[in-house]
DNA sequence: AACACCATTGCAAACGTTTGCATTAAGATC
DNA sequence: GATCTTAATGCAAACGTTTGCAATGGTGTT
């Protein structure tokens, strides 16, 4: 038999490296952090060695070693009831602008959801060192699983309604104010016989309601709920059967979600009811489709880049070992055509 | 001083739990994982114990002993020079489905990008005992990055052009059948003046081009190809730029992707050109919106759900040490209101 | 009664880091 | 020249699992 030839060479271990090196493992290990206890000539000796061994540090060991993960665990919480799925644009939105955020603080991200995460989020990421911090996204109707977790001790924020009080702070927009704001926009286009479509049991959605009916009772004008799931079919469906029902009974839209938005002016486009001239539409969140739409949506706009930035702080912030409190971030009125 | 209670009492380990049970650590081990060495009512009394005190294997210890991860990392490879986000729904959808089917087979998912994992890897995911494997969305120009990881021994598998060549598998969608089924599928609908919209450079596009072509090739149609970014943005001012500077010299557009389909339609509707009766419109992907936007898009599905499925599979047939091949899966027509 | 066998459990090593402490050598101070 | 200080490095323990092997006790066979 001839001589192997051995492709992928066993794996490269520090004390190997050291070996190279001629130190010990210790020197190699503070070498590579940049230890300033090993002179300096040595330390950069020794990182070239590792580059060009394509040498790189076990992180299993390491994480044992160190008790940490520098891992940071995001749950997308959906609830069961409703049919809002994971590919819901805004969502996804939210969790690449977390993505984002976490990798600048040098953290990785491992994406999960309330299916494969289980009950205990606590044993399964904390103890399990599978993470040093949750970020959850998504309020939902879950918040037992949320306040149990935070109750045995896991760093953790939620992406959700600020205002709702809970043992865990709390990052998202200030939907009061956007449901207000959308509101005034609308009664201001001179819309008079307004619909909010949503579903306010929801807690961000409970607050853009609010807003919504305050901008309502401060002016002349009639209000309706149009209770349903923040699905684009549920919209399209709902305005279908109004506009079939009872013909056009309004003239201005406050849907709780672009998604929402865009299924609602499908139904009123199908059936030539003009918009904005017949119906004035406003959407929530501003997902890439809404400056696509025709009209373009109007709608407010969620800064997910700053709350994703907030999210990562306050959640480091935890690890630090200190308390941090909810925020809302601010929103803004984007007027496009369709109002 | 009081005597201060101890809430987050200290970490529970194997060998606290295995000393409750009054067992060896070896023992409660192989308990916890059904070993049948274990009486069966021994393994049940452990695992019972372990439940009630919330115990979670340290997965840090785990993986160092154990030399596997049981994650497997994602990284979304964005070309520097488009502008295609990490936010573009299509890919976020892929990314959604991958998820679900990792879950599914018991591992865990960690989301990465081209730009954190660097240049090496290998070194960074499967040296450091990051992740047992890598699945690529978007095969990229960064193909030197993959093929160096998998010439590194990388069990990977890349979502992209099946077609392409390569020393590692590659799943995708049939994109020469599925351009050629959108080009017959406009021809049929009587279009005679055929616009390509999207960057034939790019692996997977240039198969659905040269489907395109084919299918003109077979019929007595004129064809123009529009080499555009593949965003809404691009389309929308590339369509305007067309209808302002030529007229309207097309009846047919096969656009490359939803998103470019949809900008076009948006530039379309603008400018009072009607869809479908004046331009047929068909895209490429099935996102969420297509079935929203007013007409509903023509659309070619790629089932992502299938591939994400197959995506995974691979990967552990790799993992088992096995070797394995490309694999197309198939695309559907998806005919709505915009042909 | 001696032996072999099987089912069940325990012992101890190993996985690859990081870090407190000890050690060494060299220069500074008296 | 003896002692102290400082800079640089090495030793060895610890992080919490998993698993090959040894050990135990009981049952069945000859």
């Amino acid at each position: 038999m001839s001589k192997g030839i051995c492709l992928a060479s066993t794996q490269l271990k520090l004390s190997d490296l050291a070996k190279l090196a001629g130190v010990s493992t210790s020197t190699a290990s503070r070498a590579l952090n940049d230890n300033p206890l090993i002179k300096k000539e040595t330390r950069e000796r020794i990182q070239a060695l590792a580059k060009e061994h394509h040498f790189s540090i076990n992180a299993a060991a390491s994480r044992l070693r160190m008790q940490k993960t520098k891992v940071i665990a995001v749950i997308i919480n959906l609830e069961a009831e409703t049919k809002q799925s994971v590919d819901d644009p805004f969502l996804l939105k939210v969790v690449s602008d977390i993505n984002r955020a976490v990798n600048r603080q040098g953290y990785e991200l491992l994406l999960s959801n309330s299916h494969m995460a289980g009950e205990d989020w606590h044993g399964y990421f904390i103890s399990g060192r599978r993470a040093d911090g949750v970020i959850v996204v998504g309020q939902g109707k879950e918040q037992a699983k949320i306040e149990l977790a935070a109750k045995a001790g896991t760093p953790i924020v939620v992406w959700g309604d600020p205002k709702t009080s809970a043992n865990y702070p709390i990052v998202g927009s200030d939907n009061f104010v956007g449901g207000l704001t959308a509101t005034e926009h609308l009664i201001a286009k001179g819309a008079s016989k307004l619909l909010f479509m949503g579903d306010p049991a929801h807690a961000e959605l409970g607050e853009r309601y609010r807003g919504f009916c305050h901008g309502v009772e401060k002016a002349d004008v009639t209000a309706k709920l149009v209770r349903i799931d923040i699905t684009s079919e549920a919209a399209y469906a709902s305005i279908n059967t109004l506009l079939r029902e009872n013909g056009l009974t309004f003239d201005g839209i406050f849907a709780c979600s672009d998604m929402v938005a865009l299924g609602a002016l499908k139904a009123l486009k199908e059936r030539y009811v003009s918009v904005p001239n017949d119906v004035k539409i406003i959407g929530f969140d501003d997902i890439a489709m809404a400056q696509i739409s025709f009209p373009a949506l109007t709608t407010i706009k969620q800064d997910t880049h700053a709350a994703a930035q907030l999210l990562v702080e306050k959640l480091l912030i935890q690890l630090s070992g200190k308390m941090c409190e909810s925020q809302e971030v601010p929103s803004s009125l984007l007027i496009r055509q369709s109002s």
